[in-house]
DNA sequence: TTAACACCTGGAGTTAACTCCAAGTCAAGG
DNA sequence: CCTTGACTTGGAGTTAACTCCAGGTGTTAA
């Protein structure tokens, strides 16, 4: 797969994927012999996986670390696990309050609605 | 309440809170003879709201319209509620997203606790 | 009344994460 | 073969949201 359609697929940019795979956040792609990136499945795979969580606010030089690590094989098992459990609570806390948020955003614009709806009265009474 | 004291309370930088105050996130605040800002209950509440709005991601310019919605009265009522509602669709959103994707943290989190085991038994076996 | 410390300003610097650019190479159709 | 359009690189530029700094002023306790 070119670049031009993983970025179509992905939603990101050429730029972008080229950035991440300078950062380290993706692995050397393998070229043509024209020097020109052919992307796997595995590599699309991972940028899945890099997106879901990107947009979940992980930062990337944390995925880096955490990729780095799965290079290094099976004895960084553990090293790999604190880290999703580190951003797991940081999730479970985050959405907590993007709850809460959301909770404040609703009797807002309630309160908007009930103000709306007493102005409109007012013109009726004024009939 | 002086600037200190409402960072101190409110989490935020003595930086941060004047940066606010400059790009007209929060109102000119009244100051003493000296020149040094005290903070009112109401400048308070606004803190609280605007940190809370913040950590959902909502933009400092879109907060600094909304806020100067409020500053010119009931006419902007409507276009206050929509951009909350805006907002709230993109909360809605949000929420969504980061539950996928801590569903997907759990299943790598298991996964990892899954080699783990194996692992370990591996080990005892090798006896 | 003076030391020490909190406050002030305008403006420059930082950070993360892209995003854009110039100048060049590769690939495919006519 | 030549044009057109996608691809390449290194490096510079951008954006949001702070964060820091220098040089000065206000405040308070000994």
């Amino acid at each position: 797969m070119k670049i031009s359609e993983v970025s179509e697929q992905s939603g990101l940019s050429v730029d972008t994927l080229r950035y991440y795979e300078k950062v380290g956040l993706l692995p050397p792609i393998t070229r043509t012999n024209g020097g020109i990136r052919e992307y796997t499945e595995a590599d699309i795979k991972r940028i899945d996986f890099i997106k879901c969580m990107r947009t979940a606010g992980l930062p990337v030089d944390v995925l880096t670390e955490y990729f780095a690590l799965v290079e290094q094989g099976d004895e960084t098992i553990e090293a790999r696990k604190e880290i999703l459990q580190t951003q797991r609570t940081r999730l479970v806390a985050m959405i907590a309050e993007l709850q809460d948020t959301l909770a404040l955003l609703n009797s807002k614009i309630e309160g908007y609605e009930d103000a709306l709806l007493q102005a409109e009265q007012e013109l009726t009474d004024s009939y």
